[in-house]
DNA sequence: TTGACAAGAATGAACATTCGTTCTACTTTT
DNA sequence: AAAAGTAGAACGAATGTTCATTCTTGTCAA
């Protein structure tokens, strides 16, 4: 009776369910948790096309790896592309995190949460991959045009972008409540003026909090 | 033949050969890749003797895991007692944990750097143990003194030690080659002062600087 | 339009292996 | 000789992987 079945949307391709199952059940549990048999029936598919597609478990892993930092190497060099300083587009990514945290809490906990070298062999450490090689080019360059303080390349970068990375991690562990985007301006504040109490004169302050 | 075997020193006592052995193995391949077996052939004792001591591996994270944290919580509370401002108190805790890193670098990233969710069932996320509890006081403290900028208490926390934790991690996973106390001081003035280019006075800039 | 047929994708029962745990025998200590 | 600690072979459950089979799709001749 095909007339009353016609409800049936555009069936999602196999590969994309068995990406989509891996990403939520490795999210909530963790990759070492989580066994092939549990991502197929997750994905409704059979355990054969998870191996016709990506070769086993780490396959799964390694393709969803890939697929989120490609994703994430396109949001970085869309802000690079924009016209923009340095440090409005730190300020401009950190946002852009703070709203997928909220928004596409899995994508960011694979990529920012998960320690891939426990379960990716031979996978260098995600911090020397392109994008985040891009976001120290962008402190790098913001430090050239006197943007940015001078200093170590690393330990700057580090400074500018650790503050929002850790209220990523408490969130993503349930500990902040509210949504990262809340916290935005404060964070930024924070991050350009530094810990010391404010006794600068307003004006001042505003010119160099450098908000978005 | 007593008199030839003197050297034999004090053997370590079986549990703490475990733990040792546990450690070594839970940080260099991950909790999920160390089986029991390889344990028990580290740490040169038998596996009915794991098993008595820590009634089995989770047992034996679970042991090491409460162990270091205690640790932990020794170290911050001994710097709460010392007579330092707050402000003194996060540098000081900061410089510790750098040289921590450097010198007992397994206890610092099975505490900093493992997932303990994915192998510790029904063990809260770590930031809400004690010592980091104990953290975020000495925070709000200097908030209160008003020697640290005023704020919410989680992103001020996060902004004072995301930074140096940040570095904590990048050094874990090697992409940083120096030792991290190299990059103390730079870590510490970028905290306080902020991100934004130096272009205060010298005297002003030193007496915020709060160097420890 | 129908049927035959080939190529590719999907299926899932079966398999081999690994790993956490148990249990009984043995040794040391008190 | 009782108690506590150690030893390690053996077990069963769970898991990653294989592969022979079935189903789907597209093509082409009748």
């Amino acid at each position: 009776m095909p007339y009353l079945d016609k409800t049936a949307p555009v069936p999602e391709p196999v590969d994309c369910r068995i990406l989509t199952a891996a990403l939520d059940l490795f999210v909530e549990r963790g990759f070492h948790n989580v066994s092939i048999h549990d991502v197929q029936k997750e994905a409704n598919v059979s355990i054969g096309s998870i191996y016709n597609h990506f070769g086993g478990k780490e396959g799964v892993a390694k393709a969803l790896y890939y697929h989120l930092l490609n994703e994430f190497e396109e949001m970085v060099n869309a802000v690079i592309e924009e016209d923009l300083s340095n440090r409005e587009r730190c300020n401009k990514l950190i946002y852009q995190l703070f709203e997928y945290t909220e928004t596409r809490r899995n994508i960011i906990s694979y990529m920012l949460h998960a320690k891939h070298r426990e379960f990716l062999s031979d996978e260098p450490p995600i911090c020397s991959s392109t994008p985040f090689t891009a976001l120290r080019n962008i402190v790098r360059n913001g430090m050239k045009k006197g943007e940015i303080r001078a200093g170590d390349p690393w330990v700057l970068a580090a400074s500018v972008f650790g503050g929002a990375i850790r209220m990523i991690h408490l969130r993503l562990d349930g500990v902040i409540q509210e949504p990262l985007t809340d916290h935005y301006d404060e964070v930024i504040e924070c991050m350009w003026q530094g810990m010391n109490p404010v006794e600068a004169p307003a004006a001042q302050r505003k010119q160099a909090a450098g908000q978005q």
